[in-house]
DNA sequence: GATAAAGGTTACTGATCGGTCCGAAAAAAG
DNA sequence: CTTTTTTCGGACCGATCAGTAACCTTTATC
């Protein structure tokens, strides 16, 4: 037996989603990516393969932490519209407070992809599917639910790339608020 | 006087927008927007400075012809029931129609712009502001018009992104039905 | 016809790109 | 202690990147 590692793949994956939800894929070179993990290439290439590899594990972690948890805010209420408007207040928060205008990593990864290939075209789509089921599971019995679910997830993706786009937050409560609204 | 330019800077202009649209700032090479616009570099240097004013020019474009359309549809109806369900219609049609999946190059443009500079920030967070100003016009003495126009502005951004990421149309439309209810 | 100005063509620049190769180092097994 | 296996570190690869320079060609004016 050989050699241990001496990172953490889970701490490499956390570092690369920072960057790659900041600049996109075309936007980071591996040498960004070097820098961020504190490794280099050669071990990130044995770990994840390919450049697409490590934007693959990146997106991943962001589904594994920031949807996940976004799915436990919704779970956390079982009224629709408390459910919504706490998924809705966790996002505009740190724009509100510390003008976080990174958007959501899977959002610009769905406006990011032309280039990159089939592969992560189909992950990011089944994704969006997920985060529809979700938000499907989060209205319950609600009347007309089916298209409420996929006006709110049009709505939530709307308002995470306004944000990045630097609509000012006023603007995205108003949004959000009338949203919260139309749950019912 | 000198010699006459043998090219339309227009039709550079229309070609570049076109690949631009489809496979974003960093995306797109020199090599690519030479190929598109049948130009030496040279020609695109002297006419638009860096890549950056190409990608400016490209969007300007875009909001020359096809926000301007989106434009011509809202106003062409006084009922703004009407004019949202004839602008998501007119949006939705090309995916439907041709798996025209390209998006909103504006809303692409929005999620693609960290790394490029602070100018086209800038530009592209103006532009959103016009286009909110436009679906404000649109909903006219509406009740609660500023919230809707937001919330409006968000989704249709949303299913423009989801369009881009693949959600199969029936999702897309079951969501611009219920963003057009919404108007009420 | 000469001149000045502008555009087109081609070559060139230094840097960076994603990815590979190879020797050195470290760890475990025998 | 030696051998085998695995990881690390640095060098290297061909291609491409955005951008510039210089020269040639074309055009209009005088």
């Amino acid at each position: 037996m050989g050699r241990r590692k001496r990172f953490d793949p889970q701490d490499a994956k956390e570092a690369m989603k920072q960057i790659f939800w900041q600049q996109g894929y075309e936007g980071t070179s591996l040498q960004d990516l070097e820098r961020v993990t504190a490794l280099p290439k050669q071990s990130l290439y044995r770990e994840f393969g390919d450049k697409r590899g490590m934007y693959l594990a990146a997106l991943s972690a962001y589904e594994a932490e920031e949807v996940r948890a976004a799915s436990r805010i919704l779970r956390a209420h079982s009224d629709p519209k408390q459910a919504f408007a706490a998924l809705f207040d966790a996002v505009l928060r740190p724009v509100e407070e510390q003008d976080d205008r990174r958007g959501c990593f899977l959002c610009n990864a769905a406006s990011d992809r032309t280039t990159i290939e089939p592969a992560i075209d189909t992950w990011v789509n089944a994704a969006m599917v997920r985060m529809l089921a979700t938000f499907t599971a989060a209205l319950g019995d609600t009347d007309k639910g089916d298209q409420k679910a996929r006006a709110l997830l049009a709505g939530y993706v709307g308002i995470r790339v306004l944000a990045r786009s630097g609509l000012p937050t006023p603007d995205l409560r108003m949004a959000a608020n009338r949203l919260i609204e139309s749950t019912r």
